[in-house]
DNA sequence: GTTATTTGTTGTGTATACAATAACTTTGCT
DNA sequence: AGCAAAGTTATTGTATACACAACAAATAAC
């Protein structure tokens, strides 16, 4: 692996896991010792996480992570909303009913996942990766399964803010398996509808949970 | 400027133009001598370029400018139709009736551009431009016009094929007419319908100019 | 004559050194 | 005491050098 594939993947890692918070100024020299990796494939690494949206040039501090605030909650949803559909609509037109029906079994039983703490709702984000795999192989359209990949990656950081919302989690699985199974059906109509109801309960919890984490911090 | 940005634009320019086709390698040493910058930079910019899908690696040969098929054709638009719909959308419930209003006025004397031979041409494609911009500006959303301007990036090596068809293009007018006109009405819906119509005709349209172009290749 | 091994050349990946720029601090003047 | 200007320091941007890997060609051996 090259050296500067390891360091984006390392800063990617802890950008999304939230171990590089938003605002933390990323210096050249710093990282590249922390990484042990020299300053040349270091840039590299920070051009590719530029290019992704996860640092900007911040005016004199040099490059920091993003922020993610409530606006950009939004922001991020009014891109997810029609790559998502699309997506959707695509997989039910030339997706393998097989592999989604395996899918749709085990998101019958997802509930048994979300109630098993820790590792239980570790699998359960593995298993919804699984699903957003098989959707981007079923569509075979690389633009969009470019698109779509950038998307998660900001998707994937906030969301950490909705986790252990067991019940908004519950919620979320039957949804999905609306659209899984129109998928099944080969019902790109049904697909699309279903994806547009999960889209806005997602983001209107997104929202709910954001704000109240922030009226949190706050307080604390 | 710096060198790596002026690397990047030079190296854009001239695959968007097709002053380097499809399937040529680029060699990190020949680059960067021709274009009077040190490795360093260079590979900054095609480290970019690979992100951008405009290049990939290729087994053994090095990067390569990416190939563009009838299948890519059809790919893209994949992407293109449900991102365009949303940007009319948006920019018909946020837009500034005034800005749109005045390039209503000017699609209303595309006819005129497009008869206008060379130059009248490349103002036509300027003033497409202009509406691409101000619709990214109404809808301020960072990520779905972050996407857009990577798709467009694409739908420009692609638009070389379709120009000079100035039926095509009249066409073409009249159909962003009725989207631009939705977007002053503040009418989402119509202007996400306007824009679905565009997409579905100028999808057919390029397809069939590829394919008539890919047999004339073949024959000449 | 064919095949395998070795050597040479080309090209990428990484490191380091040097140059330029921007920010911060200190000093001097008002 | 406050503001401005200049110098110093830190950090980024660029260039170059070196190392390693891959592919090709040539020679030698079977």
């Amino acid at each position: 692996m090259r050296a500067s594939d390891k360091a984006y993947q390392a800063l990617l890692d802890d950008i999304v896991n939230g171990a590089l918070a938003p605002g933390v100024a990323l210096a050249e020299v710093e990282q590249s010792a922390r990484l042990g990796v020299s300053r040349t494939p270091l840039r590299e690494a920070l051009s590719q996480l530029r290019k992704d949206g996860l640092i900007e040039q911040q005016r004199g501090r040099g490059l920091t992570v993003t922020q993610i605030s409530l606006d950009d909650i939004v922001e991020l949803y009014e891109l997810r909303q029609p790559l998502e559909q699309q997506a959707a609509k695509l997989a039910a037109q030339r997706g393998s009913s097989q592999i989604f029906a395996q899918l749709a079994a085990e998101f019958r039983n997802a509930d048994r996942l979300i109630e098993g703490g820790d590792s239980g709702i570790r699998a359960y984000y593995a298993l919804n990766e699984r699903l957003d795999r098989a959707i981007e192989d079923a569509i075979e359209s690389p633009y969009l399964v470019a698109a779509l990949k950038s998307l998660h990656l900001h998707l994937a950081r906030i969301r950490r803010l909705s986790r252990r919302d067991t019940a908004r989690l519950k919620a979320a699985a039957i949804e999905t398996l609306v659209i899984i199974e129109a998928i099944v059906d080969r019902n790109p109509e049904l697909a699309a509808s279903a994806t547009q109801v999960h889209m806005q309960q997602s983001l209107r919890n997104s929202l709910e949970t954001a704000r109240s984490l922030q009226v949190t911090e706050r307080v604390a």
